[in-house]
DNA sequence: ATACTTTTGTTCGCAATACGAACACAGGAG
DNA sequence: CTCCTGTGTTCGTATTGCGAACAAAAGTAT
């Protein structure tokens, strides 16, 4: 409570408002007219002004007629602020934040004929823990990751790399029928993630979900990897998804300046 | 004069004092400490830091120790700009046909201020081939597109512009007297087309034809840029042209439709 | 065309919001 | 350790942003 109190003394309403009408705005694309953005943001009508009118002023945003519509330099500061970074370092403090939420092991990686490679990774805090670095490969066919990126295969391509891809069996868990891969491959593109639950390796649990660029192509997967004995599959599913899928979206949202 | 107490008065300064802590963070990849910020911004510590901790409660920035970062928030309110429901989503594959076509990097862009901002593009397949994302800037003055855009402008305000820009000698090739400026910006408006050989750049050539609104108002340009060596300019204007035309008649007939 | 309704723009008094100065506390350098 | 620099907190207050009310403009229906 008294923390909240704290917290509002040095908050400065006018911008956090103004921010908002931003949010609002960039829902928009078509414009909103003055009466819509105060409904919108929960002010009247002569604040909703002011904080249009002055994001006008300073180029956020553009008067046309009687609607209001974002301008083109929120973009400009938006590629400003990623400046020259490639993805992959880019997307390596989005993945360690969910590896610290977690303590596990978070890593992203792209198809590469029947492997995938790592390409950005986090490491957990656990002793026990994945100990992948970017540059290495595994086979894409029993990980989650493999199941997610080759989910964005057409049916030729996919067909072709289970035809021709090296099968072996890791553990006693591992799917090594090729029909039966398919229709794993084909469930992970319809759920929009993939588990592996101890194909790869005894003990190794993993949960991806997929990045897609621009074009809405699949062009990599994020993953968390754990020991089977910290995070069944129901946890996975509930924990761990939604904080994969916020950090693809982190990741998509670069992807698209591209 | 009246004008600007009447501006002043629905100014809120709060919000443009916070806009332009965001830009600075922007340019700032390392972070800055508060007191950075608040030199950087002109304002006092005490100022400066709140309209931090409020970008921190707002999502905008974060603080890392000492350091204030910027966060992927800004890129994806930024992003709801080029999104799926945006012309520029529409066009982007638009542009692509075009790229495909002739190996070179096609784009889109809008006039902001004194620049062009890109707001959507596709690569040349060129190994030396133009380097530049959608959000980055470059001088209206002195880039096809920015000529095109300008030609949409009122005497007025193509008068105003002149008269204030900052105008640079980049090349032996720039053009940078201002009447002379002004006669190409009307030669691109009567032409339909705009051609700027090398002024930006030794070696770099592109040609840009203007998009209308459904009001018919100038909104955006496309072009190509290519290397020199590569078309001339009766190339550009004979091979080019008619492939520019027919991308902007196509997202014109998107723009029809809001 | 007119009449009515809705939306936007303007003004003004005022309270609450944002302000800066001063001090306390924390961190860094030698 | 001491000294310096930077950050965090508090508090009185003035200035900034507020909303209500009215005027003007735009939109809609007949």
């Amino acid at each position: 409570m008294q923390e909240d109190v704290a917290v509002q003394r040095d908050h400065v309403g006018s911008l956090a408002k103004g921010l908002a009408v931003v949010e609002i705005l960039s829902r928009a694309p078509g414009g909103l007219r003055l009466t819509e953005v105060a409904e919108l943001a929960g002010l009247t009508r002569a604040g909703a002004r002011r904080l249009l009118l002055t994001l006008v002023a300073e180029g956020y945003a553009e008067q046309r007629e009687r609607r209001f519509v974002l301008s083109a330099k929120l973009l400009s500061v938006a590629r400003s602020y990623i400046g020259e970074a490639s993805v992959w370092s880019y997307a390596t403090p989005i993945l360690r934040g969910v590896s610290e939420a977690l303590g596990e092991s978070c890593s992203a990686a792209v198809l590469d004929g029947e492997d995938v490679v790592y390409v950005a990774r986090a490491a957990g805090r656990r002793i026990v823990s994945v100990q992948l670095a970017v540059g290495a490969r595994l086979p894409a066919y029993c990980t989650s990751m493999g199941r997610v990126l080759l989910s964005g295969l057409d049916a030729a391509e996919l067909a072709g790399f289970l035809e021709k891809a090296s099968i072996g069996t890791n553990t006693p868990n591992t799917v090594t029928d090729r029909q039966a891969l398919a229709g794993l491959v084909a469930e992970a593109g319809r759920a929009g993630y993939a588990i592996v639950d101890q194909e790869l390796e005894i003990g190794l649990r993993s949960i991806a979900v997929p990045v897609r660029d621009r074009a809405g192509r699949i062009c990599a997967a994020v993953n968390v990897s754990t020991q089977a004995a910290r995070f069944s599959c129901d946890e996975m599913h509930g924990t761990i998804l939604p904080l994969l899928k916020q950090a693809a979206a982190l990741i998509e949202d670069f992807l698209a300046l591209q």
